[in-house]
RNA sequence: GGUGGAGUGGCCGAGAGGCGAGGCAACGGACUGCAAAUCCGUGUACACGGGUUCAAAUCCCGUCUCCACCUCCA
């Protein structure tokens, strides 16, 4: 079985056939720069990350380009409610981005371009679309650039609609569109914006609307054609729709396949900045292992909505914590991670990520594969237990989970440093319950565990000795 | 009004006609000085009402509840 996924705009799962045998080009939305990511704004984030790297594992050479959306209407209007310039504004919110994503995890894109880097090449798009004939300048002479919707027969083919059913947008104002449902592809400078969000066009100084920017950097970093379009559920539409016709207006056959993940959500709904129930990742990344929160984010299904809550966090690092306890069990007996070419994965794990990334069915041989490896352990099988460290290792690996990989110890300097200074100091201690308990002395040895469990230390006695682990 | 999705055991979360994914929690057993960790075992789950079928959580009809999108949204 090859690669299978749910393309949102034939509403089904299809086999995937990439443009070049091989190769995968993927363009997801970044994020609009505009406040600290939450753990819905990083799903995404994760959901494509994971896809990138099972790509990867199955041969192909992935290029994925994500977009930062650094100029947009709230940006504009939050920045100048602080008093800071808006560049400034964005500048800061996308290292709190990067900082996310790095911390749960998830590699850089192969390329990661800015919306104001690619003024001219939106221009040089929207002025294609005049001549073709599917864009116009208002009529009101704003200095507005408006895709003409009327003109391209197949828009709401992505989002499954019709213009003559959408909902009459009541506030409208026209502002010299020759259809409400026509949208801006260019903004005039307006008097109360900053003159540094304004570029010279042929239509007058302005700045470029928000669904032509991904167009036109999908086109100049991946192509006319290119793979797999991905982002959230919400930008299908209208953002993604825009971007389909606009892009295909221009001439250009743009994406084979639609992806989109779901949300998380809080109490049932849909977690976002303006109902103020978004769960920061800097916050909750304080509260929970980094790896069990992306581990949370993983489990699912990208296409389920996933429930915020900290019983499920809470359930996500217990659940991590037994795949990390066989992890040590078979290192004491002398696993290692293997050198060169990677070991073959589990085929009910390989079917599962091949039928439209399915994390859950990955997951739950994940754990079969746990078990198994705990079970020779116990029997003493050690090469069982060893080729069990392998698999289990490798599928970590795949799903971003891998607690020796280096993306997890970031920034972490001085536990690094400490480590062995705790060692030592609990060695000690662990001698001297050894020495208690082969006196038989109970009370002693236990007072010793308890001294270590209270100080936040979780004492395994095991047939190799006694281990020390941190709790959490 | 249009479009799409959801309701599964104490909790999380898969599946999409036929042997109860998986995890967390709980209980019993093994192991242990006691624990911990681990293994083994324990569950009469699929919103409601009808229907089709030898067989329905899954298909059909109806009902209820919830969520999302319809030009700010991951």
């Amino acid at each position: 079985m090859t690669f299978h996924v749910y393309d949102s705009l034939r509403g089904q799962v299809v086999q995937f056939v990439p443009l070049v045998p091989g190769q995968v080009s993927i363009y997801h939305c970044g994020l609009t720069v505009q406040a600290a990511p939450h753990l819905g704004h990083i799903r995404k984030e994760i959901v494509f990350d994971v896809l990138r790297r099972w790509l990867t594992h199955s041969g192909y050479s992935v290029r994925v380009v994500a977009n930062v959306t650094d100029i947009d209407d709230k940006i504009l209007q939050t920045s100048a409610r602080e008093g800071i310039p808006w560049f400034e504004h964005a500048y800061r919110f996308e290292r709190e981005l990067h900082e996310a994503y790095r911390a749960l995890g998830c590699l850089p894109p192969s390329y990661e371009p800015r919306a104001t880097g690619h003024i001219p090449e939106m221009i040089e798009l929207i002025g294609v679309l005049i001549n073709r004939g599917h864009a116009y300048p208002a009529a009101d002479g704003s200095g507005d650039v408006y895709f003409d919707v009327a003109s391209w027969p197949d828009y709401g083919r992505l989002s499954h609609q019709r213009i003559g059913d959408m909902e009459p947008a009541e506030d409208a104002d026209p502002r010299g569109k020759r259809d409400p449902h026509d949208f801006a592809l260019w903004k005039a400078h307006k008097p109360d914006e900053p003159a540094t969000a304004a570029w010279q066009s042929p239509w007058g100084p302005g700045r470029p609307g928000w669904h032509i920017e991904c167009s036109a950097m999908a086109g100049k970093y991946l192509g006319p054609a290119f793979d797999i379009h991905g982002g959230g559920i919400d930008l299908r539409f209208p953002h993604h729709e825009n971007e389909l016709a606009q892009s295909q207006a221009a001439g250009r056959p743009f994406a084979s396949y639609w992806m989109h993940n779901a949300w998380v959500t809080a109490a049932g709904e849909k977690m976002s900045k303006s109902l103020s129930n978004g769960a920061l990742v800097s916050e909750v990344t304080q509260q929970y292992p980094p790896r069990a929160v992306r581990f949370y984010l993983v489990a699912p299904h990208y296409r389920s909505a996933i429930e915020f809550s900290d019983t499920s966090l809470a359930e996500a690092t217990a659940s991590l914590a037994r795949i990390d306890n066989f992890l040590r069990r078979a290192e004491s007996v002398g696993a290692q991670r293997p050198r060169g070419p990677g070991v073959e994965l589990p085929a009910g794990f390989v079917a599962a990520l091949d039928d439209d990334l399915g994390t859950p069915g990955a997951v739950a041989v994940l754990y079969q594969e746990v078990r198994d490896g705990n079970s020779a352990l116990d029997a003493g099988d050690t090469d069982a237990a060893l080729r069990a460290y392998e698999n289990v290792t490798a599928m970590l690996g795949v799903l971003g989970l891998d607690p020796d990989d280096p993306i997890w110890s970031g920034g972490a300097d001085d536990d690094a440093r400490l480590r062995p200074v705790v060692d030592s100091l609990v060695q000690a201690l662990l001698a001297r319950r050894a020495e208690a308990r082969a006196a038989r002395d109970w009370a002693g040895a236990d007072a010793i565990r308890d001294s270590l469990t209270a100080a936040g230390l979780k004492i395994e006695d095991t047939p190799q000795g006694s281990r020390w682990t941190m709790e959490g």
